[in-house]
DNA sequence: GGTAGACCTGGACGC
DNA sequence: GCGTCCAGGTCTACC
């Protein structure tokens, strides 16, 4: 079946899709001939099905299998948080007018994340982001869907290829699945090193209720408040948080990693070496937008 | 509060 | 094929 999803305007399909890696992580595959992106998704009823999501004109197209009306509902509810549907940008597009770095913004509807259906999906993710190699993150996350990931179970399906042919087939892993294993697997099999015993305990503490990491898609914390929780996940710091500040729609940090502060030395510093302070600096007037105009940055030096 | 070093994987490189 | 080096954030111990 097929249906659209609307989108609060302006919106651009390509921009959310590549707002960032999120796209070349499994169970997510792009389908660049086609511009579909694909995604393989556990509905709460332990169906598993895939989404083929494409540029609609006035939002997100879907096709999938046939859905009952619960169904169809949360589909448009999940796609509407991984595509920020219903986010409003003005007030930032308004504050970086006069920005020449930032005259594309409002052009290319820039703003929104692509995020994962579950904040429990983005943390893992995020944590399989730091101290490697984005080769190693992807390699590690589809290991991760491979070992606990719950297989599609359509018949005689076509399985998309991304731009490097890889086929995806399993849906993201529970928390549960990943807290019926243990550490010591996790870390040989799915080769994350040192990050499995974070990545256990994370899902332990879902799946047993102690941490509803759901809950902080419609949270009021304050930006401090959520980030100190989000500080508390072990294999969480200060990138992964203002990473997953991003991803939830705060923007009042900016994820300092290494190439960060390589475009920042790049931009302003004629290439010397830089730290944090000085990209909070430079980005200091732009108060709650701070993270979107690091984001967006229209940067001289692309590595 | 700031800093140094350990943590671990996989790719690049030299032999 | 093997060994070595390196990039990449977080955490802990220490000052």
């Amino acid at each position: 079946m097929k249906f659209v999803i609307p989108a609060r305007k302006p919106f651009n399909f390509l921009s959310v899709v590549n707002s960032h890696g999120w796209r070349q992580l499994a169970p997510f595959s792009y389908d660049e001939a086609t511009n579909t992106l694909h995604h393989i998704l556990l509905l709460s009823n332990g169906r598993v099905i895939e989404l083929k999501l494409r540029d609609g004109i006035y939002g997100v197209n879907v096709e999938t299998e046939k859905l009952n009306r619960s169904e169809k509902k949360e589909v448009t509810d999940i796609v509407t948080w991984m595509f920020g549907l219903d986010l409003d940008f003005s007030a930032f597009y308004a504050a970086s007018r006069r920005e020449p770095k930032l005259a594309r913004a409002k052009k290319l509807s820039l703003g929104r994340l692509l995020r994962a259906p579950t904040v429990f999906e983005d943390v893992i993710k995020t944590i399989l982001t730091t101290n490697t190699l984005w080769a190693a993150t992807r390699n590690m996350s589809r290991k991760l869907v491979d070992e606990f990931g719950k297989p599609l179970n359509s018949v005689g399906r076509v399985a998309p290829n991304d731009s490097e042919g890889r086929i995806e087939t399993k849906s993201f892993p529970t928390p549960e699945s990943i807290a019926a294993s243990n550490p010591d697997y996790i870390k040989e099999k799915i080769r994350v090193g040192y990050r499995a015993p974070s990545i256990y305990q994370l899902a332990v503490r879902v799946a047993s209720g102690q941490l509803d990491l759901e809950s902080l898609k419609t949270s009021d914390l304050s930006t401090l408040e959520l980030r100190k929780e989000l500080m508390r996940i072990n294999g969480v710091g200060p990138y992964a948080a203002a990473n997953l500040l991003m991803i939830l729609g705060r923007h009042d940090f900016i994820p300092i990693d290494s190439s960060a502060l390589t475009v920042v030395s790049h931009e302003w510093y004629k290439g010397k070496p830089v730290i944090a302070k000085d990209v909070e600096k430079r980005f200091a007037k732009w108060g709650e937008y701070k993270g979107l105009a690091f984001w967006f940055w229209d940067w001289k030096y692309n590595g």
